[in-house]
DNA sequence: AAAATAGATTAAAATGATTCTAAACTGTTG
DNA sequence: CAACAGTTTAGAATCATTTTAATCTATTTT
């Protein structure tokens, strides 16, 4: 359990004003022994779930993307005009179970180290993501 | 070059009408030395660079759907809220160029072979694909 | 070869996620 | 406390994509 109190401070640390409802999202994101995967809509119903007063959805949005620029969330890239977010912001790949419409983390040791050959002028690696989809097995 | 009674009978085969409308589709997409990548915005903008009747947008997005369903196509994950699809269907891994928006393709020579070493009981791997996003080198 | 039919195309409307707007509100600084 | 800049908000706007329902066309049947 992480009080409020270091919320403020990390919220204020980074530049972002501590309000009431940025408090509350890190409350309902950070507040967690394990990390989690969720969608705007996703948020919006557990911030409903987890308080009584409404966050409204500009903010909810706004609020994500500036945690997301300040690397307290990570925006993983699926085949859905949705986006999905990750609380854990550690380099590591994703199982998507496409039937099931869920994302899975796989831990650095379930995955080969990957080396990249190829490199192009002037650019530099930012970031490798594996996303291994996964399918109903009927056989 | 491949001619369009090429495309009749690959339509036909694979269970789709060969209407005027797709068989444009195809020499717009098939009826090139390399492959590309492209959102449905593009596709649409070099049909009416290369034809001269225009298709609707529903049915654009009605025959990328059904090409991608053939294995004609693959669709690409990349955070945007647009979707990219790839005209090379063989297992690949690509370079996304953050500043540029762009898309390359990475060679299975470039990349290291990868193995996952976690399963999901009841589900198969269906694909494995990675994103290797580059940034601007400022150094 | 005309008629029947199933599938395809179309423009326009609908949807759903996300962003914008402009007014009201609130944390911070002096 | 006053003033300011940054935030929140509801609702409108936007953009990609899907749906609708009417029209059209490739294929099959007669």
């Amino acid at each position: 359990m992480t009080s409020s109190i270091e919320y403020i401070n990390k919220l204020r640390n980074s530049g972002l004003r501590p309000t009431k409802q940025r408090i509350k999202i890190c409350e309902v994101l950070f507040n967690k022994e394990v990390t989690f995967h969720f969608t705007i809509n996703d948020l919006v119903k557990k911030i409903e779930k987890e308080s009584n007063e409404k966050i409204s959805l500009a903010t909810v949005y706004n609020t994500v993307h500036a945690f997301e620029k300040k690397g307290y969330l990570k925006e993983i890239p699926i085949d859905s005009n949705q986006s999905y977010f990750d609380t854990n912001t550690s380099d590591h790949h994703h199982f998507y179970d496409i039937s099931e419409n869920k994302l899975i983390d796989l831990e650095d040791k379930d995955v080969s180290p990957i080396q990249i050959q190829k490199s192009i002028p002037g650019k530099k690696i930012k970031s490798i993501e594996v996303l291994v989809k996964l399918d109903t097995d009927n056989q």
